[in-house]
DNA sequence: CTCTATACATAACT
DNA sequence: AGTTATGTATAGAG
């Protein structure tokens, strides 16, 4: 790293001559980037730039762009990133209803067809999610029933924990439509997201037990 | 690049060569990138990995993470740009309502609502540009119908030119309730998505012209 | 820019 | 991980 006298590895000051080593040293350091990754098969990229410039993500791209051409080489996945980043940091601000100060009407109205799409999607997964919380739901009570029943005629047999076993006999649900089912568990107690998870607590049973005895 | 023995550069076939040689080059070329970074006082990051890792944005990261803490170097901000990315890429997808299979239902009504202020306020935002549209029209069409007086009085003092005045008098604006200009103008000509800077083109006129003599 | 003396990096070997 | 012979990178000069 000298060759005519040896240097003290600290900021040049003289700003010619740092100028020519960082010009000299960097091509020193792009062609022993370029054998190592040669001789090595692995995956370099050099993010270099003068301190001056930090924080100029446009500048770095394009002297990420010069080094990918100049070198052939391949950099990361991550160095599309940036102009990637402020897209999608855009795209977001754009569904979140933010800084429409630019937009024409144009623009808003085909904003607002694209939260209808995301709407009806979502609700669409809404209901697909509720029709197989029911079904499970609808599996769970035929399971329980079942036993119910199996309990109840062991019971009358034994002549013992009849009462015990009704508790669990749940003929409400027979007799509704699919979608009841749930919406009883909903209104019921509305703080349930998952009716089927919660259905296994006792307090649930409770409940259903109780509104199904008032009708 | 040699000692006992130059060597060409093209990818050593001898794992075990392969592996000693990377991490040896790769201290040099650490050593000499910072040497460079403080030398010349620029910024310089590396981005270095074996071709097999390529992908891993993961892995990509834990590198720079090490980098940055084995030397102090402060890299480019684009070093919190995965994360970030993959981040706001999860958030647009959401709001396209895309890959919502591991949503909960809980998850689907939060977005939901999400969607539902996005779009109150992208309607809200279309308001303000209809009103804003509205306030520039009437004003038009105020000066407008104010030269047209002015032009009419001169034109009858002159005994010339009545009728063309008249063609730019447009009462009909006076007598309706806001919202009705607006529709008025878009329904006339329905692909019209900016009625303001449409009016000021002479065939717009005429329609506007047209509707208001049929009535 | 080129040149060149010299310090440095490192391939092969232990 | 250490050693060493040798090729490279490069500081300073032209």
């Amino acid at each position: 790293m000298v060759g005519r006298g040896k240097i003290e590895i600290k900021r040049i000051e003289n700003t010619t001559t740092r100028q020519v080593t960082f010009s000299k040293r960097r091509g020193g350091l792009f062609k022993k980037t370029k054998e190592l990754s040669v001789l090595c098969d692995a995956q370099i990229g050099h993010l270099l730039q003068h301190r001056q410039d930090v924080g100029l993500v446009h500048r770095t791209l394009q002297i990420i762009e010069k080094y990918q051409r100049s070198t052939g080489a391949r950099i990361l996945e991550r160095d599309n990133h940036p102009r990637e980043t402020l897209r999608l940091e855009l795209g977001i601000q754009r569904y979140l209803g933010e800084d429409m100060g630019c937009l024409q009407y144009e623009d808003l109205s085909k904003l607002e067809q694209e939260l209808e799409n995301s709407m009806a999607k979502v609700r669409n997964r809404q209901n697909e999610l509720l029709q197989q919380q029911l079904e499970n739901l609808r599996r769970k009570i035929n399971d329980q029933e079942q036993r119910a029943v199996m309990e109840f005629e062991k019971a009358t047999v034994e002549g013992s924990k009849a009462v015990h076993a009704m508790d669990h006999h749940f003929p409400f649900f027979e007799e509704q439509p699919a979608g009841s089912i749930l919406q009883l568990a909903c209104s019921v107690l509305p703080h349930l997201q998952y009716p089927y998870l919660q259905l296994a607590q006792p307090n649930i049973q409770d409940s259903l037990r109780a509104h199904n005895h008032n009708n």
